[in-house]
RNA sequence: GGUCCGUUAGGCUAAUGGUAGACCCUCUCGUUUACACCGAGAAGGCGGAGGUUCGAUCCCUCCACGGACCACCA
């Protein structure tokens, strides 16, 4: 281990291998350890990992690596999350196929065959982070056990009376061609246009504001504010809607803002969702006036099949020309969009399959409560989410990739035909149905369920996924799991969604604790393709290592976004360096070295070995609340504390000492570099089981470091003497240093009576750390000799 | 519009009801029997206004700025 060429990837590669071949990280379903269960994210296979979740997945190996030391039988699963857009296209891509040209079945099929061939590839990038899953409970959203869980669920809740297919405005996505959920519709500000048109009542004109004129022929009727007296007297009448010649009644209601516009809003069905609201609430008649391809239908008469932006432009035009455009203005207005494609999402009319759950709120809100939330306040999102619910939720997706509804319909009386619990997984389009014939109407026929079920309806299930990968017994020791960690995006997504079902399901909350990661910036903006300024971790670990990418990691809390600074994961490369030399050094000095030996510390070693104890204390509270950071500099800086001040002092005694004090210091270096790699194993794996095994295995008898013992606080002293001595150093340099001397520069030094008192006991410790020729007392002085 | 988080040295960050600590940068010096991927020393900081307190960077209120989540979006 020369000083220029440690070899980290050669280092890092050995490991993996080593623990993979030791299985260190198995699950054992036999131990009677304490169960530690993490419920963790499956990544999508999409090519690269990126940074964010190369720092949120090592968030979380610390604390388990920290739980498995601690003594807990760790079940860490992993899977990868197939199931949805992505994996479609990387296999169409790399197959050179369209999905919807094939059988579903025969497409999974190559995805999984495609998974097969590239998943070790895919997993080797977590596995190079050094992330510490037991790797044979490994599960893909998409394989026939997840199909299996997914349509269970279903099943379930069918009977639970969750599920309700209904023919209604949902909202809808036109390039996407599917029903989508709330959570999978965002924010997006796009210019647009506000116009001001006349209505006629009569002989009267009306003007109203809207930046959507294409709905005009799906107008049903006008609003205006019971409060708004301008609009009082036109209670009861009806308005002409321009260009259609539609004759609208007038209603009031109080959703309707008189400061917006003119202070009328047109409703048509369905622009928004307040349409919508107004349309069941005044039992309006429902109009389609936008088809599921996003263009015009044919009540928009002569602007049919165009798209909506086109018959926009042209209804505005023709608006004009017919002297009913009262006023245009361009502006920028925040719209609904498919956080897939960004496409606007409009309100359409089609049969989808919803999970009821709009009158659970308060529930929802409790389950929420009842997890233990790091940090706390990531709880409020949840809430917010909760809170602002207004859909139920859409699970069905008109798409062809994905799990399959395990349901038929009787062509004759459309009676829902379900799946039979001991055939899932099954595929409709390929599998019959379990009955012959309809038990209703008797009829002989039945339709297949085209739609699939949404991804987060599965990615839902992760914890049923990975529990039933072990036998049925450690199953119920499994459940509720320990830890959920994610990052915050997908509090709404993933976690409420988890939550959800697994109430529904088992009226249980699926884990107990939930960590929620921050995201990675860069120069405190979000990384993205577009913005060109993403880092990846394969450059950050060719460059520097994957311990140190992960010290960075360490270095930022949970909750807390964090900008990726290389002069951090430099830092890291740097403790690194130190660990392998203090390492080189302390076992230099440790030949023929035999601790049983030993009679009584030195009072210095003895002081150092508490304020060390104290720090194990420290950090063990830290990790076990999930602040690993906290750990991590609490260890870091008592450890530069014992190369730079600990080291120094009793290099002379370990060089020459007599045989005790010898000993003493030499008990103190192996006890003290062992507890230090320990405390710094959860973050960096590597090094510290490349040390581990160099120099300790052969005494400590642990096949690994990151299956060895937790170090435990035997005496531990947050402040002693050992500062006192430190603080005492730091003035001997300092006159040194000011005087222009190197710092092992002879000289005598003058102590207080007091000072010198405090250290009896070190005195030949300070002297040599000093090299002090003697240690007079009076008032504090350090003359140099000169040579 | 609601909510949450943040604002600390030139940069990036940490902790804390009582002298605010690292790292990078800068300056000075040193060292080669663990380490130049080194060490020692120096310089440098709590967004603004009130309040609670013996004492506030920390707790409370308001403001400003930045970020995020949710909602509105005729």
């Amino acid at each position: 281990m020369a000083k220029n060429n440690f070899d980290f990837k050669a280092v890092e590669k050995k490991w993996i291998n080593f623990w993979e071949k030791e299985k260190i990280y198995k699950f054992d379903s036999k131990s009677k350890k304490k169960i530690y269960a993490i419920d963790t994210p499956p990544p999508t296979v999409s090519g690269k990992m990126h940074i964010g979740s190369a720092g949120s997945y090592s968030q979380m190996d610390f604390i388990a690596r920290f739980m498995r030391m601690r003594g807990f039988n760790l079940f860490y699963p992993f899977g990868t999350d197939d199931n949805g857009l992505a994996t479609e296209r990387l296999v169409e891509k790399s197959k050179k196929v369209l999905s919807r040209d094939m059988p579903r079945d025969k497409f999974i099929k190559l995805c999984l065959d495609y998974l097969k061939k590239e998943n070790p590839e895919f997993i080797k990038g977590w596995k190079n982070i050094g992330i510490s899953c037991d790797w044979d409970f490994y599960y893909s959203t998409i394989n026939a056990h997840s199909r299996k869980i997914s349509q269970w669920s279903f099943l379930d809740l069918y009977k639970k009376k969750r599920m309700k297919r209904r023919d209604a405005p949902s909202m809808w996505c036109p390039e996407c061609k599917t029903g989508v959920a709330q959570v999978e519709v965002e924010d997006k500000n796009v210019p647009s246009t506000f116009v001001d048109v006349k209505l006629k009542i009569g002989k009267e004109d009306l003007i109203i504001s809207t930046t959507r004129p294409e709905l005009f022929p799906a107008s049903v009727a006008v609003f205006y504010n019971p409060k708004d007296k301008r609009y009082e007297h036109l209670k009861g009448k009806t308005a002409k809607i321009p260009l259609f010649d539609i004759e609208v009644p007038i209603l009031e209601d109080e959703r309707t803002s008189m400061d917006k516009g003119t202070g009328i809003a047109y409703c048509a069905t369905f622009g928004d969702q307040t349409d919508m609201e107004w349309q069941k609430a005044y039992n309006l008649p429902i109009k389609e006036a936008i088809s599921k391809d996003g263009k015009m239908t044919k009540i928009a008469g002569k602007y049919k099949d165009m798209k909506v932006k086109e018959a926009r432009k042209k209804i505005i035009e023709d608006l004009r020309k017919g002297g009913f455009l009262v006023k245009q203005e361009k502006i920028t207005h925040p719209v609904n969009v498919h956080e897939r494609c960004g496409t606007e999402i409009e309100f359409v009319k089609s049969k989808q399959w919803f999970l009821k759950y709009l009158d659970l709120k308060k529930e929802m809100l409790k389950w929420g409560a009842e997890l233990n939330w790091h940090p706390k306040f990531m709880k409020v999102r949840y809430d917010n989410w909760v809170k602002g619910l207004r859909w139920d939720w859409l699970i069905s997706n008109q798409r062809h990739f994905g799990i399959p509804f395990p349901v038929w319909y009787c062509k004759k009386c459309e009676e829902v035909i379900l799946a039979r619990e001991e055939d899932l997984p099954v595929d409709p389009l390929k599998d019959k149905p379990p009955v012959k014939m309809c038990p209703k109407c008797k009829s002989k026929e039945f339709i297949p369920e085209k739609d699939i079920l949404n991804t987060w309806f599965t990615s839902s299930m992760t914890p049923t996924i990975a529990i039933k990968l072990t036998d049925k017994k450690t199953q119920k020791k499994l459940f509720p799991m320990n830890l959920r960690p994610q990052a915050h995006d997908i509090i709404s997504f993933w976690l409420f969604n988890t939550v959800l079902k697994s109430q529904l399901h088992f009226k249980k909350n699926p884990w107990k604790d939930v960590t929620i990661s921050g995201f990675v910036t860069l120069k405190g903006e979000k990384m993205s393709k577009s913005k060109g300024n993403v880092v990846t971790p394969q450059e950050v670990t060719d460059k520097y290592g994957a311990d140190a990418l992960r010290f960075w990691a360490a270095s930022s809390k949970l909750g807390k976004d964090f900008d990726y600074q290389e002069k951090d994961v430099i830092t890291g490369k740097r403790l690194i360096t130190k660990l392998l030399n203090a390492s080189k050094f302390v076992f230099m000095n440790l030949k023929n070295y035999d601790y049983k030996k030993l009679k009584e510390l030195e009072k210095i070693d003895k002081l150092f070995l508490e304020k060390l104890d104290f720090i194990i204390e420290q950090a063990t509270r830290n990790f076990e609340e999930y602040n690993y950071s906290m750990a991590k500099s609490g260890t870091e800086k008592l450890f530069w504390e014992f190369t730079d001040n600990y080291l120094e002092i009793v290099k002379k005694r370990v060089y020459s000492g007599d045989r005790n004090k010898k000993k003493s210091a030499q008990y103190t270096l192996y006890k003290s570099l062992l507890t230090f790699l320990k405390l710094f194993a959860p973050i960096i794996p590597f090094i510290t089981e490349e040390i581990y095994q160099e120099y300790f295995k052969k005494d400590e008898k642990i096949k690994s470091i990151h299956i060895s013992n937790w170090p435990e606080a035997k005496n531990p002293k947050s402040a002693n003497d050992f500062d006192f001595f430190c603080d005492l150093l730091a003035k001997v340099r300092q006159t040194k240093s000011s005087a222009k001397k190197a710092m092992n520069a002879e000289c005598v030094i003058t102590l207080t009576k007091q000072n010198k008192k405090a250290l009896e006991g070190m005195l030949d410790d300070f002297k040599n750390v000093t090299n002090a020729k003697e240690i007079k007392e009076g008032k504090f002085n350090v003359e140099f000799i000169e040579q």
